[in-house]
DNA sequence: GAGTTTGAAACT
DNA sequence: CAGTTTCAAACTC
C-alpha cells in the first residue's frame, strides 16, 4: 500500500469528535470502545489471519501497516485472492470497478485508522473490514447514511484502493488468498444462511449463544448517543443481513455493542455476508450506496454567497424520505437524521425539515435551473476549455494510468489549473462530478454559517455528505478529488488520499478500464473542484474500486488543487442524478431520477456538456460477482445467480 | 423497560 | 409498479 496518510490522525480524532454528534447519518460509528475479547472464535478460522492483523497503522511514510495489535482487522477480499480474476480488472468491465457502493465493511478501515490514531490508546477494538470482492466495500460505508464518519473515511481509504488494501492484508496479515480462506471459514463455521439468512439459523443458534449480546452489550442503541456515538443494531429477526440492520447496512459487521440476536453478520459468517451483500445488491445495486448526496445548490459559484447556500446542507437524500407524519421533523425521517433537506426527490407530506423544506429545495432548484440557463452560454466557453484541459489530462491520465508511463504530476501542473481554472472547474465539476466530496466541499463553505444543529459538525455533516456516492464511475473520479483536496486546508487531518498516490501500480486493476477512467480523470481533473481535503477523504471511502485510486488521486490532487483553489463548492452531479433505485447503475446514470443535474446547468441531457459521456461507459453496472466467491467451492446456487445477473447487468451496460 | 409509532426495506 | 407486510429504530410513557 501506497497510502500515505500522514495526517490520519488527527483526522480521525476529528471524525470521532464528530461522529458523535452525528447520529442520524453517521449513527454507526465504528466501535471505538473497547471491546471485550471475544471468545467467539475468530481464532479458530482461517479469519483468524485477520485476528493476526490486530491493528493498522499509518504510517507518515505514507503507508500503511498493519500492526499486530490487539484489534482485528478483517479484511476479506475475493479480490484480493485472486486480483487477476477481479472483475473490475477484466477489461471487459473496466468501470466496473466497484461502481456501486457495494459495501465493504469499511469498518475495519476506519477502525484501523481510529486504531492507529486513538487505537493506540486503547487496544482492543475489533476491527473488521470487509472487502468486498469487487470493491464493493467502499461504497458502503459511506454510502449509509448511518455509517459513521470514520467509518466511511476509512473506507474511503480502503476503497481508494481495494487491492491495496487486500495487499496490505495479504502482505501483513494473510500470505494466501484472504478470501478464500475467510469464505472457507464462513463455510465451515455455518452453513451460510440462504438468502433469507435463515438456512444457517442454527448455526446462528450456536452464534447466538455465543455471540448473544453480553449484558453489557445489550445496552439500547438510543441511548447511546453520548459514549462514543456509536450505536449499533439491534436486529432480533433478520440476523442483521438485511438492510434493516444499521450495521449491515454500513458494511460492517456487529460488534460487541450490538444487541442483535442471531446475528450473522460477523466475520465468522463473512461468505454469508457477502452472498446476502450481493443479493441485496443484485435487486438494487445501490442498496449500499451512500444516501445523501451533495446537491444543486451549490451550483453557481456567486450563489456562493447568498441564498442557496443559506441551507443548512446542499447535500441531500439521494432516495429521499416518505415520511407521512413525522412531518421530516423526526429522526423517523432519513432526511432529517442525515442532517440534510428534503428534495424534490421526497414523497414526504407535510415536510416541515428544519434542514430544509422540500418545497424551497424545489424552488432552489427552480432557480437555479434558470440560472444556469442563463449562463449557459458561459458554460458553453467551459465546456470547451474543459475538453481541452481534458486533452491534456487525457495524456498525463494516460500516463499515470500505466504504470510505466506513469508520469507524476508536477506541482506546477497542479497549480496552474489553479487560478485559470478554478471558477471552470467548479462550475463543471458539479455537472459531471457527484462525488461526495463535493458535498465535502460544500460542507467548508457551511462552515461558514453551520446550520444550528450542525454547527458541531462540519465534520459531521461532512460525513454525512460524503456519504452519497452511487456510481461508478463517480468513484472514480471521487478518487481525483479525494487527492486533490489532500492538500486542502481545511482536513489536513483528513488522510489525504493524495498520498495514497503515487502508486501507479496500485492501478493495475485498473488498467484495463485505462480509457474509461481517462475520461473520468478529465472530468475530475477539470471539473473537480475539490477544495478540501475531505474530498480526499470522500473519495478514498467511495472508491473501494480497485481502481488505482492513487494514480487517480495524484492527477486529480494536481488538477485539483489548482481548481480547488477558489472554489468549494462542487457538486454530485452524477450523484443527484444518480436515481436511487436503478435496477442497473447504467439504467441509472442514463436517466437520472430528479435529473437535476443536467437541468441545472449543462441541460446536455444524457450527456455532459463538456461533451465527456463518461456517464454512460461508467456505469457498467454492477461488479460480477467475482468468481472468487464462488471459488470456494461452496458457491450457491445464489451465487451463481447472483453472478449471472451481474454479468448481464455488466452487458447491458455502456451506453455508446 | 415496555409499548407505540414511524417509515424504510422487503415481499407479493 | 403498487400495495402490503415486516422490521427495527425512534419515540413515548
Amino acid at each position: 500500500m501506497i497510502l500515505k496518510c500522514a495526517n490520519v490522525p488527527l483526522y480521525l480524532l476529528c471524525l470521532l469528535e464528530g461522529i458523535e454528534n452525528q447520529r442520524g447519518m453517521l449513527r454507526r460509528c465504528l466501535q471505538f470502545e473497547e471491546a471485550p475479547p471475544r471468545t467467539t472464535g475468530y481464532s479458530d478460522s482461517p479469519l483468524n489471519l485477520a485476528n493476526t492483523v490486530k491493528s493498522l497503522k499509518l504510517s507518515t511514510s505514507g503507508h500503511v501497516e498493519l500492526k499486530e495489535t490487539s484489534e482485528r482487522l478483517m479484511v476479506n477480499s475475493l479480490q484480493s485472492a485472486a486480483p487477476s480474476l477481479h472483475p473490475r480488472s477484466s477489461e471487459k468491465f473496466p468501470m466496473v470497478s466497484k461502481p456501486l457502493g457495494i459495501g465493504l465493511h469499511l469498518n475495519s478501515i476506519i477502525n484501523v485508522a481510529c486504531t492507529a490514531t486513538a487505537g493506540e490508546k486503547s487496544t482492543d477494538h475489533h476491527i473488521c473490514v470487509r472487502v468486498m470482492k469487487s470493491g464493493t466495500a467502499s461504497n458502503n460505508l459511506v454510502g449509509n447514511t448511518k455509517s459513521c464518519p470514520m467509518k466511511l473515511r476509512a473506507v474511503e481509504k480502503d476503497s481508494a484502493s481495494d487491492e491495496e488494501i487486500i495487499s496490505v492484508t495479504k502482505a501483513s496479515i494473510v500470505p494466501s488468498s484472504v478470501t478464500n480462506e475467510f469464505h472457507h471459514t464462513a463455510e465451515d463455521h455455518d452453513a451460510a444462511p440462504d438468502e433469507n439468512g435463515k438456512s444457517n439459523s442454527h448455526n446462528a443458534d450456536n452464534f447466538e449463544e455465543h455471540d448473544q449480546p453480553s449484558p453489557r452489550k445489550k445496552r439500547k442503541k438510543t441511548s447511546t448517543g453520548g459514549g462514543d456515538g456509536c450505536n449499533r443494531c439491534n436486529c432480533k429477526k433478520t440476523k442483521c443481513l438485511k438492510l434493516y440492520c444499521d450495521c449491515f447496512a454500513a458494511g460492517i459487521y456487529c460488534s460487541d455493542p450490538c444487541s442483535c440476536q442471531g446475528c450473522f453478520n460477523r466475520p465468522e459468517y463473512e461468505k454469508t455476508v457477502i452472498e446476502t451483500r450481493e443479493q441485496i445488491e443484485s435487486r438494487n445495486p445501490l442498496a449500499f450506496a451512500p444516501k445523501i448526496v451533495q446537491r444543486i445548490p451549490e451550483l453557481p459559484p456567486n450563489h456562493g454567497e447568498d441564498g442557496y447556500r443559506s441551507t443548512p446542507s446542499s447535500a441531500r437524500h439521494k432516495k429521499g424520505c416518505n415520511c407521512k407524519k413525522s412531518m421530516c421533523l423526526k429522526k423517523y425521517c432519513e432526511c432529517y437524521q442525515a442532517n440534510v433537506g428534503c428534495s424534490s426527490g421526497c414523497r414526504c407530506e407535510g415536510c416541515k425539515n428544519v434542514y430544509g423544506r422540500k418545497e424551497e429545495y424545489a424552488a432552489m432548484e427552480h432557480g437555479v435551473t434558470r440560472e444556469m440557463v442563463g449562463n449557459r452560454k458561459l458554460e458553453s466557453t467551459f465546456d470547451k476549455e474543459l475538453e481541452i484541459v481534458g486533452t491534456k489530462r487525457d495524456l498525463l491520465c494516460t500516463e499515470s494510468i500505466n504504470p510505466h508511463n506513469l508520469t507524476p504530476l508536477t506541482p506546477s501542473f497542479q497549480y496552474s489549473d489553479h487560478g485559470k481554472d478554478a471558477p471552470k472547474s467548479r462550475f463543471i465539476s458539479r455537472r459531471y462530478l457527484p462525488s461526495p466530496d463535493s458535498a465535502i466541499l460544500s460542507s467548508n463553505e457551511k462552515t461558514k454559517s453551520p446550520p444550528r444543529d450542525l454547527e458541531k459538525s462540519d465534520v459531521l455533516l461532512e460525513v454525512s455528505e460524503e456519504l452519497p456516492d452511487e456510481g461508478s464511475y463517480e468513484w472514480q473520479v471521487d478518487y481525483n478529488v479525494g487527492i486533490a483536496d489532500s492538500s486542502s486546508s481545511r482536513n489536513d487531518s483528513v488522510p489525504s488520499v493524495p498520498h495514497l498516490t503515487q502508486h501507479p501500480d496500485t492501478s493495475v486493476p485498473m488498467a484495463s478500464a485505462t480509457s474509461f477512467r481517462r475520461d473520468y480523470r478529465n472530468l475530475s481533473q477539470n471539473q473537480l473542484c475539490p477544495g478540501s481535503a475531505r474530498l480526499l477523504s470522500n473519495s478514498m471511502r467511495r472508491h473501494g474500486s480497485p481502481l488505482a485510486p492513487m494514480t487517480r488521486l495524484c492527477e486529480a490532487t494536481k488538477s485539483r488543487q489548482g481548481l480547488d483553489s477558489g472554489s468549494v463548492q462542487l457538486v454530485d452531479i452524477l450523484e443527484d442524478e444518480t436515481p436511487v433505485k436503478v435496477s442497473s447503475p447504467n439504467k441509472k446514470r442514463v436517466s437520472p431520477p430528479h435529473s437535476h443535474i443536467f437541468e441545472l446547468g449543462s441541460g446536455s441531457s444524457g450527456k455532459l456538456k463538456s461533451g465527456r459521456k463518461f456517464i454512460l461507459k461508467s456505469v457498467p453496472s454492477f461488479p460480477p460477482l467475482t468468481p472468487c466467491i464462488d471459488s470456494k467451492g461452496s458457491t450457491s446456487e445464489n451465487t451463481h445467480k447472483l453472478q449471472g445477473d451481474s454479468v448481464k447487468s455488466q452487458n447491458v451496460t455502456v451506453n455508446p
